[in-house]
DNA sequence: TTTTATTGATTGAACGTTCAATAAAAAAAT
DNA sequence: ATTTTTTTATTGAACGTTCAATCAATAAAA
C-alpha cells in the first residue's frame, strides 16, 4: 500500500462513511466499527486521523456546513452584481441544494442539531452557520428597507427556509424540493412587496 | 409504602424524569440509571412499568405530543366560534406555549425528531402530529380561499411556526417567544391579505 | 533500512435487563 | 383488635453485551 498522502483521502472517506452510517442507522448506532466498515478500513484508523470518534463527528459537521456555504456562494458568484432580490433568491436556492445529497446529509443535519444542544463545540459551529444565513439575508433586505424591517424580514425568511427543510425532511415522503423552493420564493415576494422596483418572477402571487 | 395506585404516579414521574435527563445531558447520555435517579426510584422499575427503555421513550414522546395538542385545543375552545383568523392565531399561540416547558421539552422535541428518522414507531407518532397541525390550518384557510391556495398557506404557516421554533431553540440565547409570535402573526397577516373582511390586530404591518 | 500507514485483538468501562429478595400495605382470619 | 396471609410495589446486585480507545505487530513504500 502507498506510503504518503493518505491522510486527506482517509479523512474524506471517513467523513463520507460517517454520513452514510448515520443515514443507515442513526447517530446513536453509528459505531466506529460500522463507520470504518463503510470506508473499507479498520476501526483503529479513526483515532489515528481524528483523535477519536468525537473528532470525526466534529469534522463531519464542519464538512456539512462547508458544503452548504459553497452551495450558496456558487450561486451568488454567478450573479456578478444582482438586485437584492436576486441575491436572496440565490440564498434560498443554495439552501435547498442540500437535497441533492438528501438522505445522508439530511439525517446528519438533524442528528447534529440535536447533539449541538449538549456539546459546546458543535453548538458554536451551528451558531456561526445560522448567523451567516441571517446576516447575509439581513444585508440584502437592508438595501430595500429600514434596518428594523430588514431584520424581521431576514428572521422570517430564515425561519421559512429552515421550517420548510425540516418539515420536508421529517415527512415520510421526503422533501419536495420544487414545492419548498416555490413557497420560499412566494414568501420572499410578500416580504418585498412595495419595497423593490423590479417585479417578481413572471408568475404573480396568483 | 403504599400498595395500590402507584402505576400512574410512577409513569408520570418517569416521563418527567426522562425529559429532565434529556435536558441535562441529551438523549445519548440519558441512561436508565440517570432517569431513575431523577425520579427518585431504582433503575429496575423502568422495565417494570414500560417494558424497557424504548417503551419509556415512546411514552415520553406521546406525552409531549399530547401536551401540544392540549395547548392548542384549550385556546381554540375559548373562541366558541371565531373567525378563521382567530382560530389560526390560536393555533400559532398554542404552538409557542411549548416554551413554558421550554428547556426539557424543547431538547426532547429535537432529540425525538432526530430519532424518528430511524424508528418507525416514533416516525408514525411524529407524522400524525404534523398532519394534524397542517390539516387544522388548511381547514381554516379553506374558509377564506380556494383549496390550492389554502394548502400553500397552511404549508407556509406550518413551516414558519416550526422554523421559528427551531431557530429559537438552537439559538444560544434561547427562544424569544414574543418575537416569534409577532413574526408568525405578521406572516399570517400577509397570507390573509385580501382574503378576509375583518382587519388584523390593531397594529398594522408597520 | 527507515518511514509511513494500517491492522485487529485486547482492555476496561458503561449500559439495559433480569430476577430473587424484600418491604409494606391490604385483606382475611382469628 | 390482633394476627396471619395475600398482593402489590420496589430494590439492587449480577449478568451478558457492546462500545471506544489502545498499542504492539505488520506491511509496504521510499
Amino acid at each position: 500500500m502507498p506510503k504518503t498522502g493518505m491522510e486527506p483521502i482517509r479523512r474524506s472517506q471517513l467523513i463520507q462513511a460517517t454520513m452514510a452510517a448515520i443515514d443507515e442507522v442513526g447517530l446513536a448506532d453509528a459505531t466506529v466499527l460500522r463507520i470504518a466498515r463503510h470506508a473499507g478500513v479498520s476501526a483503529g484508523i479513526i483515532s489515528h486521523y481524528f483523535g477519536g470518534k468525537d473528532g470525526l463527528l466534529e469534522a463531519t459537521m464542519r464538512q456539512i456546513l462547508s458544503d452548504l456555504g459553497q452551495a450558496v456562494a456558487e450561486r451568488r458568484l454567478r450573479l456578478a452584481d444582482g438586485s437584492p432580490r436576486d441575491h436572496i433568491a440565490a440564498i434560498i436556492d443554495g439552501n435547498f441544494d442540500r437535497s441533492q445529497i438528501s438522505g445522508p446529509a439530511a439525517k446528519t443535519w438533524l442528528a447534529f442539531w440535536a447533539s449541538s444542544m449538549h456539546r459546546p463545540q458543535l453548538q458554536r459551529l451551528q451558531h456561526v452557520n445560522d448567523q451567516r444565513l441571517y446576516s447575509n439575508l439581513c444585508f440584502q433586505f437592508r438595501r430595500l428597507m429600514p434596518l428594523n424591517e430588514a431584520r424581521d424580514a431576514a428572521r422570517t425568511l430564515a425561519a421559512m427556509i429552515d421550517g420548510l427543510w425540516l418539515r420536508g425532511t421529517l415527512s415520510p415522503d421526503g422533501l419536495d424540493t420544487e414545492r419548498a423552493r416555490r413557497l420560499a420564493h412566494a414568501c420572499l415576494d410578500k416580504l418585498l412587496a412595495g419595497h423593490d422596483t423590479s417585479a417578481a418572477s413572471p408568475k404573480e402571487t396568483a
